[in-house]
DNA sequence: AGTGAATATGAAACTTGATTCATGTTTCAA
DNA sequence: TTGAAACATGAATCAAGTTTCATATTCACT
């Protein structure tokens, strides 16, 4: 599925040998973990499904922790790249704001498994979860300001801002997660998008949909 | 600071001896599964804070995750019942939004500790996490039919703006706790609720602040 | 075909911490 | 006053699970 590449962090492996046990074991990590969360996951369970002995686990990492945070930070490079990725073609903000929605959550019903992770490091590694959301919090801001410049947006507190709407992904992440999947991505996006867009004042004046939009 | 009141669940204590113990137990364990975690957070530091002997836990409560399920229910409610009755008077429901999230977002810097195990239930007891969410996202999908019916939002999908909500909130409770307390609560409610309301949409017609609205 | 560095191993040592239990103390209704 | 139910205790038990280690294998280079 997802051949999970790492950083230089740790133990590096001097070898292609090394190179793809190691890999092995972060495959097999993360979906221990992913699957059954850090605690209720034991080094046997990854050693046994990455297929080799316990002893090798710790060849590459130091400790139990330390494949954790090691996937953490992966992780929330995938995100980033992903959504990054996903919106770079777009110049104007409120587009690229609905096609991030998307994006997110897609990647978060891809990805369940890493994406549990991340959200479980606030209790296992506070510092690194706290390290991902500023990370992401900030480049968030900064487009936003941009697009104030740019008079793309109303002018408003844009690091304000820029956590409410991380917050609204996550939990519509999470809502499907819940409901499980009897909502549908498109549905979802519009609906949150259109909230962001106009708010939820009555008298907002919409413009006719010029273009490229029709639900349902 | 506030006295932990426990449900009729688990083994109910019959005298009122007993019930100051119990009562005492779940005091401790709310501060110590908030300060520290629950895994880092042992039984013998629980006994201890309470002052009672080991054994003496397992008098009231069948294990430890059974005092964690206690108290995700007992914040659970105490947050909800706190934020509807800072709003209850109030009958519309913009303004209403913005109250709740103030009495969010004080809720959340008030009880630390009950918070931290609420979002912490999600790796521990994941049921009762959903549940949670569960009736606080009907709650608030109901207040918003409501609303959308008298004409005081405009209509949307509010099962979905009920996730985004909560999400805003939960969101700027936790930027909040990362940047530390150089957050204040009424610019962060301010700055969220204009965007709820008007959305990003340079073009909001925004009215006068003053009380001219008589929309019907 | 020899040599050392890297890699692999899994049984055992060790740690941690939840839970039990045998025993003692308090309460209170009769 | 008494005895049984409720309450209290903390040292000992025991399971779980991480990490170590002594030993074996493979690999890259002469």
């Amino acid at each position: 599925m997802n051949q999970v590449s790492y950083s230089l962090e740790g133990k590096s492996p001097k070898t292609a040998r090394g190179a793809k046990t190691k890999a092995k074991l972060l495959e097999a990590a993360a979906l221990e973990f992913g699957e059954r969360g850090y605690h209720a996951c034991m080094i046997a369970d990854i050693t046994r499904r990455a297929k080799v002995g316990m002893g090798t686990f710790y060849v590459y990492f130091d400790s139990k922790e330390e494949v954790f945070r090691e996937l953490v930070a992966y992780m929330s490079n995938l995100t980033r790249t992903h959504i990054s990725k996903t919106i770079e073609g777009i110049t104007d903000r409120l587009e690229a704001e609905r096609a991030g929605i998307v994006a997110y959550l897609n990647f978060a019903r891809e990805h369940k498994d890493l994406y549990r992770i991340v959200m479980e490091s606030q209790f296992v590694a506070e510092d690194a979860y706290r390290n991902h959301y500023r990370v992401f919090h900030s480049a968030y801001t900064n487009n936003l300001e941009v697009a104030t410049r740019k008079g793309q947006i109303r002018q408003g507190d844009n690091e304000v801002r820029a956590w409410a709407l991380i917050g609204i992904s996550v939990f519509l992440g999470m809502g499907i997660g819940l409901d499980d999947e009897k909502f549908d991505v498109n549905r979802i996006a519009d609906a949150a998008f259109d909230m962001i867009k106009y708010g939820l004042n009555p008298d907002a004046n919409i413009e006719p949909a010029s273009g490229s939009n029709s639900s349902e």
